[in-house]
RNA sequence: AGGGGAGUAGUUCAGCUGGUAGAACGCGGGUCUUUGGAACCCGAUGUCGCAGGUUCGAGUCCUGCCUCCCCUGCCA
């Protein structure tokens, strides 16, 4: 699809909104950003706004800034700018030249706070924190103003500096605008401006002890950069005649701003205070974690970028709260690595099979397809000899009727091998099945039956003495309901916590070409699922696989419902 | 309660200036198959939050009501 079909059939508001725009001349060129704070990590919240604010400037020509909204020293550290800058640049976008920080604006952001006090709308107050709230009112009774508000220019201009010249301790002074305290939008009761914070700031280092709130710093500096289109979610809506107040009392050029709800997805937690929560009290291994939402997260778990992206191209942009089913999540990892990842053989529960009548000390090479969906990809060759491994939920010494796969007497396919027949099932003292004792039908190498007899299961292997030993981690969700907040009268969240998200299996083993896959690169183990090998534990002669996620699995079903 | 938003299939979303509802995921069934995967085919479910009104005709316009979400940080 080009930009210009976007632009003639929108796919949401907000894209109907700037085609408009755009149409009617009220912008030239598109101009959106993403402005993340710098303290914490990127999830698949930020994923959406990233894709949604990145994807418009991409669709109608134009660009998109990256801004670190970092008006708050003591919450902010460079830590968190580099990795949002990996992670953004991992998830396939580039802001070029423009990066930005919003202390970049602090001395202009000044400028604009004493222009407004020369215009009697802003003054400095001496009430304390607790005061000002008191002042404020209620939702439903308006608030009452400030002993301070009727302050003379000069005395503002002069106290102004003076906080700026460090003369007040922290919380003795604010700047307020001068607005309505009777307002029924809380946000326009005063609001505060600037605060007094002697702290160390990550860029500016010690040369501010004032710093402009949110609210004095976001719109400016989307206005001095000439966002033409500044998104953001539902929650600032109430803010925006706010936005819209600074712009037209400081007469700067007009962003506008346009609010968007917010991405929610079932058995997913995307806030930072728990995702933090989760990380500080040790119930993931870190912020990284392949169980975490975090967009680390889901790396080192095996999500591609491109998965992400088809998901909130599908999760659409709308103003109602709602939730995404994560199967839809899991759907869309599925379509990406279903055209992309190299197939190979693995096997996580390992049963011993011995084919009678193959010759001992023999070994084949054989043909593998590596993509049946890519062509190009090639093939392989596996080594098959007399001793191989299957997995054990391949054969079954009773089964039902639905079974396709290995039981006494039948007879099925090994993948790109032969056709098997199982001949007895040798068992230990304790009565546990330890080995298969089968037979390979010569003539089917390939899989094939010259005689055109039908085989209905095809089961993957490797071979005993060419197999890797692998540490396979089985990846599930976090949470074990929908709605990981639900608790019962005084309960915890953390209680919904899935005990089953992680099992490992140290012993599996996986055939000899994936002790050479690249790292970050998702494979398939056929009829099983996607792996990708662990970016911090996996070792050439220690291979860790961590499960991306399942393939759908029909059995499971037939299984279930029998 | 004051202000700001939202209510269309199980879920997420489309439905332009009014003409009797669609897609995707999920679900059920089937075809095919050297992954019980993928792909393909078929199918089901909606009192379009409720009630009035305007109109030949309303999810789309008007009025009233109901429900849910957000807002009283010197956080963003």
């Amino acid at each position: 699809m080009t930009a210009a079909d976007d632009i003639r059939e929108p796919r949401d508001f907000i894209r109907t909104i700037v085609a408009e725009d755009v149409a009617t001349g009220r912008v030239g060129e598109v101009v959106t950003r993403f402005p993340p704070e710098p303290n914490g990590y990127l999830q698949l919240g930020h994923a959406k706004s990233i894709c949604l604010n990145f994807g418009i400037a991409r669709e109608f020509g134009g660009r998109c800034h990256l801004r670190f909204d970092d008006t708050n020293p003591v919450k902010e550290e460079d830590e968190f700018v580099d990795s949002m800058l990996e992670d953004v640049r991992w998830l396939g976008f580039d802001w070029g030249e423009h990066l930005y920080f919003a202390s970049d604006y602090f001395e202009k952001l000044y400028g604009f706070a004493v222009e407004l006090i020369h215009k009697g709308l802003a003054y400095v107050d001496d009430l304390s924190g607790e005061e000002i709230r008191q002042y404020r009112g209620t939702l439903t009774e308006p608030g009452r103003e400030s002993p301070s508000r009727n302050r003379s220019v000069e005395e503002n201009l002069d106290l102004f500096a003076r906080m700026r010249a460090g003369e007040f301790g922290n919380g003795e002074k604010v700047l307020r605008a001068r607005i309505d305290m009777a307002s029924p939008n809380v946000n326009m009761r005063d609001p505060v401006l600037y605060r007094i914070l002697k702290a160390t700031h990550h860029r500016t280092g010690d040369a501010w002890c004032i710093y402009p709130m949110y609210d004095f710093a976001h719109g400016q500096s989307d206005s001095i950069e000439g966002i033409t289109h500044s998104i953001c979610t539902l929650e600032f809506e109430d803010h925006r005649p706010l936005y819209d107040w600074f712009i037209d009392k400081l007469g700067i050029w007009p962003s506008r701003q346009f609010e968007f709800a917010r991405l929610n997805v079932t058995y997913m937690l995307l806030s930072k205070r728990r995702l933090r929560q989760l990380v500080e009290e040790g119930y993931v291994g870190g912020w990284d974690d392949p169980r975490m939402s975090t967009l680390r997260g889901l790396r080192r778990r095996g999500v591609p970028a491109e998965a992400i992206r088809l998901f909130c191209d599908r999760v659409g942009v709308a103003k109602t709260n709602s939730v995404i089913d994560i199967q839809l999540f899991e759907h869309c990892i599925r379509e990406v690595l279903n055209r992309t990842a190299t197939r190979y053989m693995g096997v996580l529960k390992p049963l011993r099979v011995v084919l009678e009548n193959y010759p001992e000390g023999q070994v084949e090479e054989l043909e593998a397809v590596n993509n049946p969906e890519d062509p190009s990809a090639g093939s392989r060759k596996v080594p098959f000899s007399r001793e191989l491994y299957i997995d054990a939920d391949d054969f079954m010494e009773d089964p039902p009727k639905k079974f396709f796969r290995l039981a006494p007497g039948r007879e099925v396919r090994l993948r790109w091998g032969y056709l098997i027949t199982c001949r007895e099932a040798v068992k230990n003292a304790a009565g546990e099945i330890v080995e298969l004792r089968c037979t390979y039908d010569p003539a089917t190498r390939g899989g094939n039956a010259p005689d055109g007899r039908k085989v209905k299961g095809t089961i993957q292997w490797v071979s005993a003495a060419h197999a890797l030993p692998a540490e396979v981690r089985l990846y599930d969700r976090l949470f074990q309901v929908p709605n990981p907040l639900d608790v019962p009268e005084g309960g915890n969240w953390l209680e919904n916590l899935n005990p089953q998200s992680l099992e490992v299996l140290p012993r599996c083993f996986v055939e000899p070409a994936l002790g050479n896959v690249p790292a970050e690169t998702t494979v398939q183990f056929e009829r099983v699922g996607y792996f990708v090998p662990d970016s911090a534990d996996s070792q050439p002669g220690r291979l860790v696989f961590n499960r991306t996620v399942g393939l759908r699995d029909s059995w499971a079903k037939i299984a279930a419902s029998s």
